[in-house]
DNA sequence: GAACGTGTCATCTCTTAAGG
DNA sequence: CCTTAAGAGATGACACGTTC
């Protein structure tokens, strides 16, 4: 074994062993490459045997990625998300930016009209839209599976080039049947033993509201911790009361929104990317729209009114 | 001496076929 | 569905000759 098949890793092994670890598969690695699915076993093999390390558990159940090739799988994503961005700037006519954006987002709400001014200034870079909550969303940005994060909190990273979209406030809604569907506000102190949906851990919107709920005390009786969709069908089905942000309340016939007057959890938005990824050009030309966008004095409601 | 073109050889990558 | 083996074609490294 030579020194340099050491130090200098094979690309097109290590473009098969990143194939095989997004599908596990080989045969769907060998179709995602246009290649025979032998040559992917063969490559994946080769790079296994170099460097004396199992990647993949190969079980009658089908494939499984080791520890090493867990953590193999994340570097190789940074490389190959690098290798788009370069062909991104290769294929750059004059100053047309092409290429592809992968985008997430804490919810659709925030970003389509950045999406959709995006899209009207640079017509050939393609968007991927992800959404979740806060955390998973930043925890696929330092993974490099977005390279643009709408998030709900700054996590104070030094990592990361961060722009403030917005101030949004937090409120609650009821299903129309509820005794507060023919108002149009509420004391917290209400929400006191209030049966209520809340969003799964990790959602910014939730910790605003449950900061708020433990300083004054207030303890409702939360029925159940689901996804933000999930919040408005249960409070629809007429479970409980839901939180959501105003931002993203869609006016729904079944379901009636209440401010909660005494006091206003807000939430923030921020656009984020990766510190060293900040001048390749889609993410460039993204938080710079973003910076236009944004105006400098303190924002009451939502990006759609910036 | 530098740049370029050509030929040779080793290595790599791929495919097909066969088998577990 | 995956692995292995055999063989074909592509590619890269290198040496050598030619031209300016």
């Amino acid at each position: 074994m030579s020194v340099n098949k050491l130090h200098f890793v094979n690309f097109s092994q290590l473009r098969s062993f990143y194939a095989v670890g997004r599908e596990l598969s080989f045969t769907k690695a060998a179709d995602l490459l246009c290649i025979g699915q032998p040559t992917v076993t063969t490559q994946v093999k080769a790079l296994e045997e170099t460097y004396e390390v199992q990647l993949f558990l190969r079980t009658p159940r089908g494939l499984k990625l080791t520890d090493a090739g867990e953590a193999l799988l994340t570097v190789a994503r940074q490389i190959f998300s690098l290798e788009e961005q370069a062909v991104g700037i290769l294929r750059a006519e004059g100053n047309q930016i092409s290429g592809r954006l992968r985008v997430g987002s804490v919810g659709p709400f925030f970003v389509m009209e950045l999406l959709s001014q995006f899209h009207a200034r640079y017509p050939l870079v393609q968007v991927f839209l992800d959404s979740g909550n806060s955390d998973l969303i930043y925890n696929k940005l330092l993974n490099y599976e977005v390279d643009l994060a709408i998030i709900g909190r700054d996590y104070d990273d030094p990592r990361l080039d961060l722009i403030q979209l917005g101030r949004h406030e937090v409120i609650v809604f009821v299903h129309r049947e509820h005794p507060w569907a023919g108002r149009q506000q509420i004391d917290l102190a209400e929400l006191d033993g209030q049966r209520m949906i809340f969003r799964e851990s990790g959602s910014v919107t939730r910790q605003a509201l449950a900061e708020i709920l433990a300083q004054h005390r207030v303890r409702p009786n939360v029925l159940m911790e689901v996804p933000r969709d999930a919040v408005r069908e249960a409070v629809a089905a007429g479970l409980g009361a839901g939180i959501v942000s105003k931002t993203e309340f869609q006016p729904d016939e079944r379901l009636r929104p209440l401010r909660i007057a005494d006091h206003k959890p807000f939430t923030e938005s921020f656009a984020a990317c990766l510190k060293g990824r900040q001048e390749l050009r889609p993410i460039k030309a993204f938080m710079k729209l973003v910076s236009e966008l944004v105006t400098p004095a303190p924002v009451q409601e939502s990006v759609a009114d910036l």
